[in-house]
DNA sequence: CAGTGAGCGAGCTTCCGCTTGACTT
């Protein structure tokens, strides 16, 4: 028979804390939450007050037997989930399904795995707080309401088998407006003009303050130079440190990993969580950036050992995430002295950047010295500026860097040679370069975590989930994007001459970055328009401040739910009753000069499509489906029209005929009952019978090998 | 492995947030 039975969310901290508490304790995990909203149906009681209905899911079932069969030998049962939100809520729920009585149950909450914290939590044991388990409840039946009634809305207007929800439906609207962005936007040229100047053989490359708006004004600056002289104005010399970034937390790790290692935010998870089971890091759905004053200790000793005490400074930083529960640490390595660990290639990586970040934020800043010349023109008001950076200190630089998403940080800063006021300086070498202004940033998957963290919406544990679901359904995909080139003008000023030479660049290529879908934008419109609440980048925000309130108790659950519900429900209604002559998100492109018939582009059963004619018409309808480069918001006239000569028969081969259509795969040719891709260069439009043969022969050689 | 789609019809799809394995290729 046991005496003490803990019970906690994960195994792998189960284990863990066994070994702290010695033969009188037992400790068993729940595996997460053991109960949850019925699977099928609303789940919901509305007309009892919003009544959860709860079940025990079929997977857990086995757990549930488990801790029921332990916790009645046990004298005492310990509830050690998570101290937050959800993790009172797992131990209301384990009270109430193991049937749990107030004399032998003891609520306790510790932040950090370390023994003096759990020796400490069992010293001071509480009751379950029922005013946060409400706001759970509350959390929980909000998203099941908006979840449940929003997508059979979609199935009906749009397509079935979508869906849309509080936080995947915002992650949409991210990807769409910054897609809209991108195709509304206008770059802007000028002309940025850098000069280099000698002195004593060394370079001083400065940039003019101000950037030229025009050819003209370019080239009559850099005429004006040729008779100019250049003196130094001013020197500027201060210092700067730079501070090193806050552990991490699953957000910053999953973006250090998709910026460092160029891991989606899925593999970042797995890798940590193998890190984690394995005793390597500490917890890694986290969003705390607090490190135990164990592990500040253990940095302490490591850093002084590996580069000296002036290296050392012990830092606390405080989170400033939106909605923040700190339930747990900051990801960090579980012992700071194991500097490398065994494993695949992957947990090596992300071990060695989980283990730098850590020990570079508890080490002193670096120190820099900034020095800025300001280089005056004889004969114009204007100036250059040359600006350097020299690293006096490297601090925490000495091991560990920040990256940015900043794509083009082409700043390149070094030792300027020491000048002084009113030098004269010798120019070697002027150009001016146009330059465009950048469109904003496509998204990657990390970028949007960022995003979403930053509106306060989706918690660590779901960022990696939410980023797959809009992926499966279809509302964004990653996509390569192909450049343009753009051609450009670059002058320049050398010996006394002015060259102008034309240059070209690819610009707006794109690798792996989130794109909406036709379906994804059509949904998101759809839904801003009927739904502009819960699509309001606000929404969560405003929820949680009444969560907030509920768990204060000073707000009754039910009663919150209900205001919301009767505001809610008839947005709902609204949106499915109403009536339209055309489907949501079609778009008409204009009459088909055959046939004098409308042609329209919308979203089908099966996809975006394109269809001639109208139901009422005599005859049926025709379809085609858009190419997979095709979208609706972009597609003309001509372009859908085209869709239908597809399939196009090319003639005949061996007495049978030769066809070229476009199936799920992409274009083939069929002959014979056989089918053979087209290669990625060939045209299904454009290809003719002679080349379509060569490839059936291609095909009939590879089968035979 | 290679399009489909406009109406008889049954029943299905779906949320967010806690947690891991148990599956396949």
């Amino acid at each position: 028979m046991q005496k003490n039975l803990v019970i906690v969310e994960s195994p792998a901290k189960a284990k863990t804390i066994e070994k702290f508490l010695g033969k009188d304790f037992k400790v068993m995990s729940s595996y997460g939450h053991i109960r949850d909203l019925k699977k099928k149906d609303l789940g919901i009681d509305i007309e009892n007050g919003f009544t959860p209905l709860y079940e025990i899911p079929a997977d857990k079932k086995d757990v549930v037997g488990e801790l029921k069969k332990s916790a009645k030998g046990a004298e005492m049962v310990w509830l050690a989930s998570d101290e937050d939100r959800e993790g009172e809520a797992i131990s209301w729920h384990l009270y109430q399904t193991l049937g749990l009585k107030p004399e032998n149950t003891k609520r306790i909450v510790f932040h950090e795995i370390t023994k003096d914290a759990i020796l400490n939590a069992i010293e001071n044991p509480r009751t379950i707080d029922t005013h946060l388990v409400d706001a759970q409840q509350a959390r929980r039946v909000l998203d099941r309401i908006v979840g449940f009634e929003l997508s059979p809305v979609l199935w009906r207007k749009v397509k079935p088998a979508l869906s849309a929800g509080r936080v995947q439906s915002v992650a949409v609207r991210v990807i769409v407006e910054r897609e809209r962005e991108i195709q509304n936007f206008k770059s802007e040229a000028s002309y940025r003009v850098v000069a280099i100047f000698t002195k004593d053989g060394n370079e001083i490359k400065a940039e003019l303050t101000k950037r030229l708006k025009s050819k003209e004004e370019a080239q009559a600056f850099l005429e004006k130079l040729k008779t100019a002289t250049f003196s130094v104005d001013d020197v500027e010399k201060k210092p700067v440190t730079k501070s090193p970034a806050a552990p991490f937390t699953t957000s910053t790790l999953q973006q250090e990993a998709s910026r460092k290692l160029g891991f989606p935010v899925g593999l970042t998870m797995s890798v940590a969580q193998r890190l984690y089971e394995s005793g390597k890091i500490t917890y890694m759905r986290t969003d705390s950036v607090n490190l135990s004053g164990l592990a500040i200790n253990a940095s302490k000793a490591e850093v002084e050992a590996a580069y000296g005490k002036e290296y050392v400074k012990s830092r606390k930083f405080s989170t400033k995430t939106k909605g923040a529960q700190e339930a747990h640490e900051a990801i960090r390595p579980t012992y700071m002295s194991e500097h490398t660990i065994t494993g695949s290639a992957q947990e090596k990586k992300l071990y060695d950047l989980i283990w730098k970040r850590t020990i570079a934020s508890q080490m002193a800043d670096a120190q820099l010295e900034r020095t800025v010349i300001t280089i005056g023109i004889s004969n114009d008001e204007m100036r250059f500026v040359a600006e350097g950076e020299v690293l006096k200190f490297d601090g925490f630089l000495h091991v560990y860097l920040e990256g940015t998403d900043d794509e083009d940080a082409d700043r390149e800063e070094g030792l300027l040679p020491a000048v002084k006021k009113d030098e004269l300086l010798a120019l070697s070498e002027t150009t001016a370069t146009e330059r465009f202004t950048q469109r904003p940033p496509r998204y990657t998957e990390a970028a949007l975590v960022r995003k979403l963290e930053e509106l306060g919406i989706g918690r660590p544990s779901t960022y990696a989930p939410t980023i797959s679901t809009i992926q499966n359904r279809e509302y964004v995909q990653k996509s390569n994007i192909e450049g343009v080139q753009r051609q450009y003008n670059v002058l320049s000023l050398k010996n006394g001459k002015i060259s102008d030479k034309e240059k070209t660049e690819t610009v707006g290529a794109d690798k792996n970055k989130l794109v909406p879908t036709d379906i994804g934008v059509v949904v998101n419109d759809f839904l801003i328009q009927y739904f502009p609440d819960i699509l309001d980048y606000n929404f969560t925000a405003n929820v949680e401040k009444s969560f907030d309130s509920i768990a204060e108790g000073k707000k009754e659950w039910k009663k919150s739910i209900s205001d919301f519900y009767e505001r809610f429900h008839p947005t709902v209604e609204a949106a499915t009753n109403m009536q339209t002559d055309h489907k949501v998100g079609e778009r008409l492109l204009g009459d088909d000069p055959k046939t004098g018939k409308p042609v329209s582009v919308k979203i089908g059963r099966f996809g975006p499509m394109v269809q001639i004619g109208t139901p009422d018409d005599e005859e049926k309808p025709q379809f085609a489906s858009l190419q997979k480069d095709q979208s609706i918001s972009t597609i003309t006239l001509e372009e859908a029209l085209k869709l239908f000569d597809l399939p196009r028969t090319l003639g005949e081969y061996e007495e049978k005929n030769v066809t070229v259509a476009v199936g799920r795969f992409g274009p083939y040719v069929k002959h014979d009952n056989k089918f053979v891709s087209l290669p990625k260069e060939e045209d299904p439009f454009s290809i003719d019978l002679a080349k379509a043969i060569i490839l059936i022969e291609d095909k009939r050689k590879k089968d035979r090998q």
